[in-house]
DNA sequence: GTGTTGACTTGACAATAGTCATGTTGCGGC
DNA sequence: GCCGCAACATGACTATTGTCAAGTCAACAC
């Protein structure tokens, strides 16, 4: 059973933070807390879902490994987003294997426990579908983002996200290795170098995991321009 | 609403076919039966959803509009296919428009009436949660092919999902025409032309709207192997 | 029939991204 | 400190795909 400061994140995630308050303490006193170091396997593909889970602290990657040995990053998780919603309500294979990428703390929370509350409470039915559709909502983007903007584009909206700023210019600092970066934009490691170096012209500078941005409106130019006008 | 043939049709979806009959005859005696010409829109991005959308004949895409003015197809779906599942029970704005792309028959469950039964019944969600889920499975599969497998791998795997047998050879006649097939796998119409043409090598022919696989087993090598040995 | 239209194909070329090789750098272990 | 490793950067080259242009073909209205 988690710590009340574990706790205290979890309730703020998506998937619980709009349940009545006695429904979450059911949830999370049967909860469990496991600690996972970078690289560490949190679930495989094809196996079945027992649980939910909830990032408290660092970060997770979903991902699937292809037939020929590569690997697609499907999305990658920071402290009070949920995963495998939809799987643990249905008792089938999870089409995604999860693994930390920094040491990380997850809480998973057993899926029955969630089933049998959502007997008493259809609410709860409306509260997982919401951080589902969430995640059909971000593959739904990445989708787009894949088929209609080249690598330099997809780098640039990357970094938009992660500015809070709305205008003028910011700092950042990135969240994961570079490695990781590249596979969640759909690029080899290589690709993400020199889209870097061409975002340059647009006033973007990069040293180590720090993040310079001159003007965010140019960037977002950058973004949405013709192809024709990116050079 | 809807006349019974229609019906017989929703009772066989995703959606439906696992509940209660009694509630599956109070959903569809609320529907509204409707049908739509080619290119005509069902609904629009940004538009906030009323209705889950259960296809009773014809095609629909799902597809977004990108700023620049490219569409970049999310799914098509087919007779039987349940979508805006999720949409529908949270009362937020469509990530995605949707358009016939041939004569079709939609039938609209209003998302009210929906919802109430949930509270009777929360069996209902799982129902919703289950074809949700399904729609986050395709969308991480189509990731993967789109980060992992070249235009014509993607061809090839299209053309495995429209075959019955197991083995040997196989006639397909493809579903909706070419420009739409580019979009749904992410090209330009004249790549998956010179996608197909690649794919005589290994046995296929096309002709018009009809495909013909001298070897599935060929085919299904085709999509897994190493890259070099594509060409 | 004729003409028009839109789907499709093909070729030439440009842009983008992957591969391979090589080199640099920062960091943890010792 | 030194070593070794893994992350990252860069160059050269190749593969894949998009773009533009031209042409074929079938369907359909007239």
């Amino acid at each position: 059973m988690p710590h009340e400061a574990q706790k205290a994140i979890a309730r703020q995630s998506l998937l619980l933070r709009s349940l009545p308050d006695q429904h979450v303490e059911t949830l999370l006193s049967h909860a469990i807390w496991r600690q996972y170091d970078r690289g560490e396997t949190i679930f495989l593909q094809e196996e079945t879902a027992k649980a939910v889970h909830v990032v408290l602290a660092g970060w997770v990657k979903l991902f699937r490994m292809t037939p020929t040995g590569s690997e697609a990053v499907v999305s990658v998780f920071k402290r009070g987003d949920s995963f495998g919603e939809a799987v643990a309500l249905r008792n089938v294979p999870y089409p995604v294997s999860a693994e930390a990428v920094s040491t990380c703390e997850v809480m998973h929370i057993p899926s029955p426990i969630l089933i049998s509350l959502m007997k008493e409470d259809p609410e709860i039915g409306i509260s997982i579908l919401a951080s589902t559709f969430t995640h059909l909502h971000s593959l739904v983007a990445q989708l787009e983002q894949l088929k209609a903007q080249t690598g330099a584009q997809r780098v640039a909206e990357f970094l938009l996200n992660l500015c809070d700023e709305v205008d003028g210019r910011c700092d950042v600092s990135l969240p994961y290795d570079k490695m990781l970066i590249a596979g969640r934009l759909g690029m080899k490691p290589e690709s993400l170098s020199r889209a870097f170096s061409r975002l340059k012209t647009v006033g973007v500078k990069i040293d180590r995991s720090h993040a310079e941005i001159s003007d965010i409106n140019a960037l977002r130019r950058y973004v949405e321009d013709e192809p024709a006008n990116l050079r």
